[in-house]
DNA sequence: GTCTATACTACGATAGAC
DNA sequence: GTCTATCGTAGTATAGAC
């Protein structure tokens, strides 16, 4: 299908170059297509981009909807449980930050953290959300010393670790004087990751 | 000064728009001057926007200035004196990230992390390498359990939910239910910041 | 459905007046 | 130093052939 061709090349350009650096002459070309095709398959650029937003939701949703799964399957019985599944949470977060071939998505959504329009809406409410809320469900639980909005901001907080390693890549790289994250320093980022976040979920609720 | 304005006008159009997106016409407009000033006084678009990344690395460096020369005349005698420097510096990016001031600069840099050019290189170089090198000198002295790349990752991480304050703004306004971070706000993670901080560098050393 | 051709707008760079 | 005028290029959109 070149309209599936189209949406790849289209987040991968959206992700580079912005909104307007990105030319539908140059996403065409790099399809092997004309430059109408996405008029007719999307309406044109902007119906493109909503449309490249939702790919990326769904791409999302699909990734991580094993480990939600197994969480709320799981339920938290003990404290310690919901300490692992908090951990394993993150983790696959992590996973999904360090895999190469989400690269294109990051960038898309970093852009759109910027100046949120309506593709933010649609990536948050159709894949973060859900992960957002268990997250924060699981704190709560853990941690009861903590007032609910203190529980969100513990969430955010976290998840910020997970986020530098795409969000602040390059400095990451230059903090390690390496090139590229391989996965030797991966699986340490993730160990120091789920080390931390025991850290601050074991705090004593007292 | 016409180029101090056009400098400040050229960060906050190449943060909204990246390189591409942004117009050295509309940047001129913006600056009420002509676009063939930017020739004049940078060069071109290209001279413009590094002259734009070194005005930044400037910016920071000026705002950490009375952190880091409190933290290197204090030196860190104890190892609760060391923390608490620690989270001195953590309170101090925390706020420059959340003061409206630098958005700007957050969004420039933002970018520039996805695909680093040499205005990255002068912006880490200048501004965020002394206070990645102060940090982790901080957090070795603190967790002398953990080795050199250990600790590397554990001030990455640290980092990592400072940038989720700028980086992932509008996520964190959605899980806040806020349309923006006002005082209170702010206040609050920053509390959750220092005490998550606490808990990862007081993990017993042994 | 996918192509070519074209209309129209906006871009960055530069020359030259003042 | 700052302006106006202009050149060549590249952008999106659209009409119409196949």
């Amino acid at each position: 299908m070149i309209s599936s061709v189209l949406l790849d090349t289209a987040i991968e350009h959206f992700g580079r170059h912005g909104y307007e650096g990105a030319s539908t002459r140059a996403i065409a070309n790099a399809s092997r297509t004309a430059m109408s095709s996405i008029t007719y398959h999307f309406g044109g650029k902007k119906g493109l981009y909503l449309a490249a937003a939702d790919h990326i939701a769904a791409g999302i949703a699909e990734r991580q909807a094993a480990v939600l799964q197994r969480v709320r399957e799981a339920g938290a019985a003990t404290r310690e449980q919901a300490i692992e599944e908090v951990l394993m949470l993150l983790e696959s977060l992590g996973r999904m930050m360090l895999a190469q071939d989400t690269e294109h998505w990051a960038r898309f959504i970093i852009r759109e953290q910027q100046f949120p329009t309506e593709a933010f809406h649609r990536i948050f409410s159709g894949a973060m959300q859900p992960i957002a809320e268990t997250l924060i469900g699981l704190i709560g639980q853990i941690r009861t010393d903590l007032d609910s909005r203190e529980v969100r901001a513990t969430a955010a907080l976290m998840v910020g670790q997970v986020l530098i390693l795409r969000a602040g890549h390059a400095a990451v790289c230059r903090v390690f004087e390496v090139l590229e994250i391989d996965r030797d320093l991966a699986d340490l980022l993730i160990r120091r990751l789920r080390a931390n976040a025991r850290c601050i979920l074991s705090e004593k609720p007292e």
